[in-house]
Order: C-alpha cells, then structure tokens, then sequence
DNA sequence: GCTGAAAGGTACTTAAA
DNA sequence: TTTAAGTACCTTTCAGC
C-alpha cells in the first residue's frame, strides 16, 4: 500500500464524496429507494445501489435496524449507569463484557477512563425489573466494585448516527 | 376504552404476540425480505408485510438506520459526558436541549436524575474536535456549570434494540 | 476503473377468495 | 388469512466515458 493511501487508511475501503453522502443518507433512512437517493446525490440509481452494496460487503454498512418508539413497546425507561470494577483480575474483566454483551436490556456498553470503568445505557419497563437486572449483575461478576444510576426523566436525543464529513479530511 | 384495555395502553396500537416477534426480529435486521421473516415467525410472507407496514404507520417502528462501523469512516473515539447546569432558569434548559439535538455529534442525550443533570453520548475523530465541540458547548450555553468527559477506550456494545416480550405483560 | 441505460429477476402490494 | 395478478424495486449486463 502506497504512503498516500496509508495515511487515509482506517481498516477499510476508500470513500469518495458520493459514498460519504450516501452514507450520511442512510443512516437517517435506510428505507428510501435508490431513485429517491439519486435525487439527493447526483447519481444515477444504479450506481447507488451498486455503491451501497459495496458499503455493505466492506462492512461499513454494518447492518440496518430497525428503530423503535420505546413508549409502544412497554419500556419508557432508560438507566445510565456507571460501574466501577476491582481490575486486578483481566478474565474476570472479560467475563463481565462477555455479561454485558448478553444481556438484551443492555443497550449499550462504553470501557472508560475516569472514575467509572464502565458505562452502561440500559432499558427497563420499570424500576424493579431494572433493580432485577442490577442484582444479577452484581451476583454474576464479582468483580463489581459498586455502581451508580442515573435514571433518565426523558430523553433529549437517541441515535447512532455519526457524521461523516464530505471532505477526505478527518 | 375497557379497563382491560387501559391496562396494556401505551399510547400505541396493540400488539400481538406475532407483532412482538417481528419487532425483535427487525430490530436485528431489518434488510431481510418477509420472506425469510416468515420461516421465523409462524405467518404467511404477505401477512407479515401488511403488520410490517401497519408497526411503522402507528409509529412503533419509528425508521430503519443504516448503523456504521465507526472506525471505517473515521470516528473511532466515543465520549461520556456528564453535565451539571444552573437549573434556575427553564428557558435556558430548554436552549441546551435544543442545542444538543442540533450537534451531530452528539449521539444521544438523556436529562437524568442525580448528580448530572444530563448524559450524554458524543462520536468525534480525535480529542482535539471533541475539546472544539465543547468549548462551543459552555459558549453557546451559559448555564451549563460544569461537565466531566469519560472518553470510551473500548465499545463493548452499541445498539438500540429494545426487546419486546412476548408474553403481553410486561 | 466507474458511469448511465435497458433487460431481467426478485420482492412487495393489492385484490379476490 | 392465503393465493395470484400487478407493480415497484433491485440486479445484472453492456456500451461508453
């Protein structure tokens, strides 16, 4: 690989202009046909289409999900907890993610600098399903020093969406 | 409406037990055609259209997102951030909200009880763009009163998929 | 290489049973 | 709800840039 590629290379494909609109375009909606996006970028539908499936073999499409109104299915609420871990032990650390990785109500899971080592989004119907599910974390990683909640009265924004900027430019 | 009823209303339609499958099912991936949703759940190809089509005009199904690999496009670094503010004044509460909903960058925001007041979730290419958006932060916002920024060494998980059971009760 | 245009194949949608 | 016809979309091919 050529220096001048090296210096853009991120563990993937190159992406010119068209693919970094598109891909700021699905990522909103993933839905809307080819011709709709050829409205959007100066492209012919086709072209998208092929572009797209390229995203989606190199892996910078990783998936498309469906998105939900958490209030429809019964579960209003989100805890964002902080969790600090005794980190003597590295196994026991894996476990824990591999914990954290199975648990459905677990959203999301950031390993963090700070005070705290982990930061978990979680969704619960209520405060005791929540507090179950705190229970058995604790009983199941003993690791688990202590944690803090931080219940959420409402939410402000929910998404993984992230900008990609046009320019090749980071 | 029955009290019956009342009991199981949350703002939405009802939803079978078919229904909650569906939604576990698209939340993971949404791409795959009725088909193959139809050797999983026990119902016709075009029946599964027609609930598919009836979940996202009643607003369950809220959109389909194209979810990226972070480190292909560029953005590897997650941030947590917790914010105190001067919660005096609902109008300037308001500004931050509106604030943080129009920051790209800003993935998720969640107003919480505790210590913070809000948590948020921030995507940027390096540190020196997120220590950017954060003095644009306390400029634009003169009520915030201070924050402290977990940076994510690691992404354990990252999704928004709720789960949806499939008994009626929650 | 990548594009746009047209043909073909697949999946969704609609209407009837 | 299933089935079948109709429609829309995606995929492939090919010629050209």
């Amino acid at each position: 690989m050529s220096p001048a590629r090296a210096a853009h290379y991120h563990g993937g494909m190159e992406l010119d202009r068209f693919d970094r609109q598109l891909l700021n375009l699905v990522q909103e909606d993933a839905g809307q046909t080819a011709e709709r996006l050829a409205e959007q970028v100066a492209l012919s539908p086709s072209a998208i289409q092929r572009r797209l499936r390229r995203l989606r073999e190199a892996g910078v499409i990783q998936r498309q999900a469906a998105v939900l109104d958490p209030r429809q299915v019964g579960r209003p609420t989100f805890f964002v907890v902080s969790l600090q871990v005794e980190r003597e032990r590295p196994e026991l650390l894996a476990q824990l993610r591999r914990w954290l990785g199975a648990q459905a109500q677990v959203q999301q899971a950031f390993y963090v600098t700070g005070e705290a080592d982990f930061v978990l989004v979680v969704t619960a119907p209520d405060t005791e399903s929540f507090d179950a599910l705190m229970l058995k974390l604790v009983e199941d990683n003993p690791n688990v020093r202590r944690f803090t909640t931080n219940v959420a009265l409402s939410l402000v924004k929910r998404g993984l969406t992230i900008p990609v900027p046009l320019d090749e430019a980071d």
